[in-house]
DNA sequence: TATTGTTATACTCTATAACTATA
DNA sequence: TATAGTTATAGAGTATAACAATA
């Protein structure tokens, strides 16, 4: 797939131009940081309006992935991973089991513990997600060719080490620091 | 600047080896799609955290650049062009007049209009803003030279512009589409 | 006594809609 | 009657802290 907003040609005449470039703002940051915050945010909302015709937000998937790679951690474990309180870890759990897309499972060896693991349904809805993502991947960067793509991926993964952020784990799952400071930026 | 998460070399001798590279959960998402969402949130967090210590949120700053860009506009105008409703912007404004960063002035020619202007000191923090982001983005860019982030901003620069993303504007301002979708991806 | 998971509560943020004043 | 801005209200989302079960 490869059709992300691109200027329809098969549009009516009565717009014969494509809408121009937006108001433009006149002191706008022109800097890298903006641009990777501004496209990030962008590409956040577009894969969140993807997984939700799965019924899924961007969380709902992130636990997903996180519980597959490691069957049957405790719901503390995933508290820490992904840097949330763990009550927070309960509401998201019960959504995903309302849906039968995971599984609580009492420990055998200390039954505190909640065991998480993916149902069959679980694992065939991630497998969707995958698909969903692919596409998303070759919409939002249909400006690259293949070449662009793989430069861009390397100096990404760059940053991203160089930054020390952890593999496939969104911040967005953070909590803000400060009650003081929004998390808007 | 240049000191974003680099191993500190005159930390104490109780951790001689940096901290692992974090849990890292298996099926991790390895796109760039992902990459760009992930490090975009990172440098909104981060530049956060900058602005928060002039007192001011990221969308603070998204507003003082807007009015510096176009001084004189409407509130109605600014809503329109964030992406936000009227009644939004008039909490953004109230807190940066009563900051005395952002001046309200009747309109002469018509009375129902509120014309926003920076004040002397709204001009001020606003190159403090000004430099406290570019100490940003040298500490987000630490990994790259000067090759690669010219390189990055070029890629990043045809990404933007194909998908038709207003210059300066963040979309984090503008509202989630769906009422059952989180935004949080 | 410490720990896992849960529930109850309070707080923050934001949109919706009613309202005032101007036109 | 229509529009700019404001205020009041309600809803969603999340952290804090108290709680029950288990160790």
């Amino acid at each position: 797939m490869n059709s992300a907003r691109q200027p329809d040609p098969s549009a009516a005449p009565a717009t014969p131009v494509p809408d121009p470039p937006a108001p433009a703002p006149a002191s706008a940051p022109r800097g890298a940081a903006f641009l990777l915050a501004q496209i990030g945010a962008h590409a956040a909302g577009r894969f969140a309006e993807r997984v939700a015709t799965l019924g899924l937000t961007p969380a709902d998937v992130g636990l997903l992935r996180m519980i597959a790679g490691r069957p049957g951690r405790s719901q503390r474990a995933l508290a820490e991973d992904l840097g949330v309180v763990p009550s927070r870890v309960v509401a998201l759990i019960d959504v995903l089991e309302d849906k039968r897309l995971v599984e609580r499972r009492r420990s055998a060896e200390d039954r505190r513990n909640h065991e998480l693991h993916l149902t069959p349904e679980g694992r065939q809805t991630l497998g969707a997600v995958s698909r969903a993502a692919a596409a998303h991947e070759d919409d939002l960067l249909a400006a690259l060719d293949q070449d662009g793509r793989a430069r861009l991926l390397e100096l990404l993964e760059s940053v991203a080490a160089q930054q020390e952020l952890t593999p496939g784990v969104h911040p967005g799952y953070r909590t803000p620091a400060k009650p003081t400071a929004k998390r808007n930026g």
